[in-house]
RNA sequence: GCGAGCGUAGCACAAUGGAUAGUGUAGUGGCCUCCGAAGCCAUUGAUCCGGGUUCGACUCCCGGCGCUCGCACCA
């Protein structure tokens, strides 16, 4: 019996065509598929409800005759029933759970189901993105863990993915970095230890540019020197972003996190121009109060809230940089979609720039890509402010990493005294930086979040260790069997499952087509993190309740095929997640 | 002032307009002669307030209240 990957999908459009033949009005049905509560079924159709309410008639009645027409194979995949005022439940049957668990069987067949859905999409991914001469701090944690798992499940599902960093390295940052350079320097510190003395450097000037406005001025001259070319700013520059660069890879490294460019803000120095004047051209910007600016007069807001595209001492800002770094990927990536992460503080900024570029690829005949910006909330204190660089120090990325696997380390080493020391080293690093990872992508990326060293640490509950040690008892099973845990032999002739857990389990697995739409769609982790947990859980309680390694060879295959395809699923939604699954621990 | 986001058990979170609002933690009571107890089973406890739309609202709309953030040359 062949079955598609997503069932629900393909179940939509079953029904879609069921309608036509059952009399309804096609056009205007829309099934309404959704994942059910499993005590109700796996898939439920609620779209007969306001179909029916809107013509007067019996929802009930309707789902009947849309039931009747159903092909024969769909009611062989499926119990099909109606409940309530007009909900259709569909339950898989165990030979369809059996069905998908067998054709689904590797991670390669795993993905190829998934590259349906976004065969043929471009996208430009625009993550992490930190400031030159700025230290990695917690609050940059999110958007890189989020960035990084979002490229791996549109590229999973089919997209062709572009990530792209897009450093701040042009910034008036520079200015003052500039600044303070020549003016405050510690040419012993700079050579200790190079990327805490231009942190400090930065500090210093930015403190005494609030002080006297002289210095200001200063640095921002400074910084119209550096884009106008001056030789001696520009050999500055390039010293500064060569210093932070290496400390940024040694975290991208540890987080194992890619990019394809790196296209920093400097990158679009010379498209600047082009920017002003077409911008110009087409009547979209003037000048105002010394500035060239974009005012979007059918908004409420932004028609008198500028968008500063030219600063009125010349000099360009991020908002010059970045509508040119959208025509750049429109124009030479080809993008067809483009998703920028960063914190919600910046919504207007980017809702500004998208109305601009709006108008201006409208005026120029330029093709419009898709837009998102992917926002998240911010990292708070204890207090509920946000942490900032100015006000106290926040906690450097490094040592938050080295902190994760200090702490895994004492636990692994305190349950697992058995193990040798550098497999236990291996284990904390994957537990510790993943217990980092994971509880920043479990939670919903619109809110807040309020860091805490037990949250992010916490090893109980919805985390990483969680979800590991689930992988690592499956792994124990098959080395108690001496298989190999993708070994068919393993597997063959497995029946459909019967008991509850074995059940319950099948149809959780049967859910990861779902849950990746899903996680996509909205460009959601957490929605995979979720799923993920709750897997673990399945196969835990069923781990608890049948017993795999049994007499019976029949009982054998058919459970240890369930372990195989939990092991299957769990590792590859952890490695999506960017999480790194283990043997044991 | 204008705008955005958030408001769910003591705490931390989930819920694509659907059925009895789920989970973790903390609390209580069970489960290791039995494939790994970083586990399993059971149990106590919640939608900020007031209207509206809908067959159906934590979810959408309006008005409050509270917290956070943004609003002319930082990114």
């Amino acid at each position: 019996m062949p079955v598609s990957f997503d069932i629900a999908a393909d179940l939509e459009v079953t029904l879609k065509a069921a309608a036509a033949s059952a009399g309804l009005e096609a056009a205007a049905f829309a099934p309404e598929m959704r994942t059910a509560d499993p005590r109700h079924g796996d898939f439920q159709a609620n779209g007969v409800l306001g179909y029916a309410k809107a013509r007067k008639l019996n929802p009930r009645a309707v789902a009947e005759q849309l039931i009747a027409t159903l092909p024969a194979a769909a009611k062989d995949q499926f119990e099909v029933s109606i409940a309530g005022p007009g909900f259709i439940n569909f339950k898989l049957k165990p030979a369809t759970l059996l069905a998908w668990l067998t054709t689904y069987d590797s991670t390669a067949h795993l993905k190829s189901g998934a590259a349906e859905f976004y065969r043929g999409l471009r996208n430009v991914v625009d993550f992490s993105s930190p400031n030159t001469a700025k230290q990695l701090h917690v609050g940059h944690v999110r958007g890189m863990v989020i960035g990084e798992a979002i490229c791996r499940l549109l590229e999973f599902c089919g997209a062709e993915v572009i990530r792209d960093n897009h450093i701040g390295d042009w910034g008036t940052q520079f200015g003052k970095l500039i600044w303070g350079y020549k003016n405050l320097r510690n040419d012993a510190a700079l050579a200790t230890d190079p990327l805490e003395e231009l942190e400090r450097l930065y500090k210093a000037a930015d403190a005494a540019s609030k002080e006297a406005p002289a210095t200001l001025d200063a640095a921002r001259a400074e910084l119209v020197k550096l884009q106008n070319g001056d030789a001696e700013n520009l050999a500055l520059w390039k010293k500064i972003n060569a210093i932070s660069a290496g400390a940024f890879e040694e975290i991208y490294r540890k987080l194992d996190i890619h990019f394809d460019h790196q296209l920093g803000e400097s990158f679009y120095n010379d498209k600047l121009p082009q920017v002003y004047e077409e911008l110009r051209a087409t009547g979209l910007a003037e000048d105002s109060q010394g500035a060239l600016v974009v005012f979007h007069p059918e908004h409420p807001r932004f028609k008198t809230q500028p968008f500063i595209i030219r600063k009125s001492d010349g000099a360009s800002n991020y908002a010059t940089t970045d509508l040119a770094t959208m025509l750049y990927r429109v124009e030479h990536f080809k993008a067809d979609a483009i998703a920028i992460l960063t914190d919600t503080r910046q919504g207007d900024h980017f809702e500004q720039l998208w109305l601009t570029t709006q108008k201006w690829f409208a005026k120029t005949n330029r093709k419009l890509p898709h837009f998102e910006h992917v926002t998240f909330g911010s990292i708070l204190g204890e207090d509920g402010k946000a942490i900032k660089t100015r006000s106290g120090d926040p906690i450097k990325l490094k040592d938050l990493l080295a902190e994760a696997e200090t702490r895994a380390f004492a636990i692994v080493t305190e349950k697992s005294p058995e193990l040798p020391e550098a497999e236990r080293r291996d284990i904390a690093n994957a537990v510790g930086i993943g217990a980092v990872r994971y509880a920043d992508l479990a939670q919903n990326r619109s809110s807040d979040y309020v860091f805490a060293w037990d949250k992010i640490l916490s090893f109980e509950g919805n985390t990483a260790p969680y979800l590991l040690y689930a992988v690592t008892r499956v792994r124990s099973i098959f080395r108690k069997l001496d298989l190999a845990a993708d070994d068919a032999s393993a597997t063959r002739g497995a029946t459909a499952p019967e008991t509850p857990a074995e059940i319950a389990l099948a149809r959780k697995l049967a859910g990861f087509a779902n849950t990746l739409r899903l996680t996509t769609t909205q460009l959601r982790p957490h929605f995979l993190c979720t799923y993920l947990y709750e897997l673990a859980g399945e196969f835990s309680s069923f781990y608890a309740a049948d017993k795999v390694i049994v007499d019976d060879p029949a009982i054998r295959a058919r459970r240890l095929l369930l372990c195989a395809r939990t092991l299957l699923v769990l590792e590859t939604g952890l490695r999506l997640l960017g999480l790194r699954p283990l043997t044991r621990m």
